[in-house]
DNA sequence: GCTAGACTATCAATAATTATGATATTTAAA
DNA sequence: TTTAAATATCATAATTATTGATAGTCTAGC
């Protein structure tokens, strides 16, 4: 079985175009790399280097070796890397949830410098409704959920607000309540409300529907999808239906009662005693931070 | 550095799930193994296995480092067979040359088979005008070429008769020539030929010009196009321009002279005397049967 | 044309690594 | 409980790599 050592030998040499300097480099004697570059040559059948000039010059052969040779030098040390990664106690991969209104590019951001900061720590990043997030963190089956806070405080998990999110009511411009000014309430009651409620079937409690006929959905993208079918009006991030208001395509809702909160608290949530590697720890913080400043 | 007969070592004990069968498999003593998955977890730092049983299992740790030790394991065959690759003389590339219009789907089945039968050799594919094909190829640039026949026998360079295609007379539908009948020659004389030419200036010998105003392209592709926008008439492959004539954008032109070849023969060229390694052969080989079956 | 410096191949001796065989201990199944 | 098979450990043997010295060769500079 060939020596990586060799290989190393081979990849050296040609680069520097001298066995010595080669040595030199590697800490070890002209003869061992002589003896080492002449092994392997005799392992593969294959002369490598051509000696006839005073500095060795790879051969064709040697050349068309040498590519290969760097991958397979490339591919060990990311193995050692990925050792080294082990032993700075880095978590093998972080699973995150994400409200989708909250897919923001500041979170893309965030996880391309995650990858430079631990190019070894894989991520699955999973899309959920709020009301889901919090059951996965619980179960453990995710390790950091941001979301839009819920009302009941759920023992298993920490919550860390860090920051809010407007909301608006929106419904098509031709639906009948983009006419009315001013409106209450009950005004609304009339007609179907679209909401996001989570594959266990429980809505958000702050945005919680107040209309008998209410239509439901597990992502504000689908939500909004039926509202621009003037399937219903729904509350919707600000962030999100801006673009369609502008055409508009879509259109705010003048409500006047102001008891339901239009700016939604987000919070960051992890497992309670969960313990925290360094990626998770960095990413936390980092999520963190990025809200904080994006209002 | 580590060594690859401890990866190995890794890697087969985690598929067999016991370091007694990976020694067996290896033709080793069991303490071999033991030592080697040791001392590979001492020089990482990881423990590996967890040995609790009586079948060592993976760790978390080991498990996250099995998939990049798999890969190196790869990448050091696929270095191992580059050089058995050089050791039985095969090429490292093979650069070959065809004219555009005889660029089949045969052609590609081809070179499917053969990356089956060399994995380890690449190929360069270029498409070149058939009187630019003689030249690179007696140049050394190109190892095998694909090409309508020159009459002229070029010296430097070994023909092989493989077969023929026919060639038609074609202008577009809207073009004058198209209205007329049985014409002559001398009756194609007032109106423009779009012709195939290297980047040599050299024009085929046997599809020549005999009009006064020709324009000339370097592949039958770029004819084609001339020939659609009504610039002229041209001779082509029956099979290029097939599909036009069946829509009626194009049209056969009736001439009745027949002293021009109306079937050319293709011909595989070397270089003489180059000396064919078994990639080379093969291919010239599968070449020949393709296109003499092709007919 | 010659010389100094630097390069490589080779060799024998030595150091280091790796493999072996025997043994004790543990484990899972009969 | 017993048995068969697995693993860890250890001293020893075998193999492999490293070293230092030497001789031959090439190139640049004078």
């Amino acid at each position: 079985m060939l020596s990586l050592e060799q290989i190393n030998m081979l990849v050296l040499s040609a680069e520097l175009g001298s066995f010595s300097a080669c040595a030199r480099k590697l800490g070890k004697v002209q003869s061992a790399v002589s003896h080492g570059i002449n092994n392997l040559e005799i392992d593969l059948g294959v002369e490598l280097f051509d000696r006839t000039s005073r500095s060795p010059k790879l051969t064709p052969e040697g050349e068309r070796l040498l590519r290969s040779a760097k991958a397979l030098l490339a591919q060990s040390h990311e193995f050692e890397k990925i050792a080294e990664s082990i032993t700075r106690h880095e978590e093998g991969a972080l699973t995150i949830a994400v409200d989708d209104a909250l897919l923001t590019p500041y979170l893309s951001t965030i996880l391309a410098l995650f990858a430079q900061a631990f190019p070894h720590v894989e991520i699955d990043l999973i899309s959920l409704a709020s009301p889901d997030i919090i059951a996965t963190v619980a179960d453990g089956n995710v390790d950091i959920g941001v979301m839009f806070s819920e009302v009941e405080a759920n023992k298993q998990v920490d919550f860390c607000y860090v920051g809010s999110v407007d909301f608006v009511a929106v419904c098509h411009a031709d639906f009948p309540l983009a006419a009315l000014r001013r409106l209450s309430e009950s005004d609304l009651m009339p007609y179907r409300q679209i909401a996001v409620r989570g594959q266990q079937k429980r809505e958000s409690q702050v945005l919680i529907s107040m209309t008998p006929n209410a239509w439901w959905c597990s992502s504000n993208y689908s939500v909004l999808a039926l509202v621009k079918q003037q399937i219903g009006w729904a509350y919707l991030p600000l962030s999100l239906v801006q673009p369609f208001v502008h055409t508009g395509l879509l259109q705010k809702i003048d409500v006047t009662f102001d008891h339901k909160p239009w700016s939604v608290p987000v919070d960051l949530v992890c497992k309670k005693g969960a313990l925290r590697g360094p990626a998770h720890q960095w990413l936390f913080d980092a999520l963190k931070n990025a809200f904080s400043a994006e209002r």
